[in-house]
DNA sequence: GTCTATATTGTGATAGAC
DNA sequence: GTCTATCACAATATAGAC
């Protein structure tokens, strides 16, 4: 009996793990239950013994995904630090994230632009909140301290250029590299220092 | 003859129009050659006629809009433009183009993450040469005119400003505005100042 | 819980009439 | 050139044996 319950836990992670990966790869409409099924080693009848669809397997799989990647990332920032250390810290462990896991920006871009009205529930309990940050930077511009620039257009630009190298990685390594993957990761490693001072000469007043 | 000829020609056109309509809007993977005939108001055996297969229909779209977009692009920069100048003219032009087609560059990048060997042909063909915008930089670095920054990271920089909005439409819709489509539409055109200015200051030594 | 076998629908693709 | 009818297959999903 506890041998049951023990194994359920293993075969359900088992699947989850493979539904990310093969998701991640493919997409919700590029995968399918069967390939999902072969890279967990089972067959696809438990696949909906477990998940019943193969729309809730996703959906399970993406809130994983989401949670595994956002709330960790937002907590590398602490109140307390001044912004320039916010965005230091933040553009480093943000690119070391996806260093580890290049396609899932793509991948939750691509599934958010194919049903956009998931994102608010899984905004709502990922503890996301921009008011602080926000906040901070207006009282920083109010100081004089940095040029005024809109929080929110401050803080997409940090997104982009963080995430932007991964979204686009065919196109650079094609364009710059040659396709080759050991330049790629270089010209990743180049940015943490690249992409931070980017952005501060950007906000700092002469 | 003549009247089928030009028949041919009309459908022909009707049928990639509708494709890239669909093909945009839910990628290879999850558009069919029922969604398109339906687009296009004609019949699934018709597209086989014209283009054979899918696979073949798809890449005749991708060809389309990939053309239509980065040709253009790339001539509303003229050689003989300052660097300042080629970065205020391109940001301005290439958010434009992207507010009339918001799903291309989303579609763009999933698609070649699905299938990136298709790329080199595709530059080699659209004109595509970072060349003299890198020389050009690498020329006001020694001047001393700018700051030192690698030409590709800045390349990918000013890129990166400008499309990332529009792949994380959803993200910045869903998290700042309250999923209103007006107050998204405004902030785009915020940035082309915005972005410019950033980059500029960002570059620009003090 | 896990498997095999099967039902059912949707897909890309073709044949053949007009 | 355009249509209807149809094929072959892959997809999600379920039934039932173990």
């Amino acid at each position: 009996m506890i041998k049951m319950l023990e194994e359920k836990q293993n075969t359900e992670k088992t699947i989850l793990e493979a539904a990310k990966e093969v998701f991640v790869e493919y997409g919700f409409d590029g995968a399918s239950m069967q390939k999902i099924a072969d890279r967990a080693g089972i067959n696809k009848a438990l696949l909906h013994y477990y998940f019943r669809s193969k729309e809730k397997l996703f959906e399970a799989t993406f809130r994983e995904v989401f949670y595994s990647m956002v709330p960790p990332l937002i907590n590398t920032v602490k109140e307390e630090m001044s912004l320039e250390e916010k965005i230091t810290i933040f553009v480093e462990k943000y690119i070391d994230t996806l260093r580890d896991n290049p396609l899932v920006p793509l991948f939750i871009l691509h599934e958010l632009n194919r049903n956009p009205e998931n994102l608010p529930e899984l905004v709502k309990e990922s503890g996301i909140d921009p008011a602080i940050f926000f906040s901070q930077i207006n009282s920083e511009i109010e100081s004089g301290n940095i040029r005024p620039v809109p929080p929110h257009h401050l803080m997409i630009n940090i997104l982009a250029l963080s995430v932007f190298p991964f979204v686009a990685k065919p196109i650079i390594k094609g364009l710059f590299f040659n396709r080759d993957n050991d330049e790629f990761n270089k010209f990743i490693e180049e940015r943490k220092e690249i992409v931070t001072t980017f952005i501060l000469n950007a906000i700092k007043k002469p």
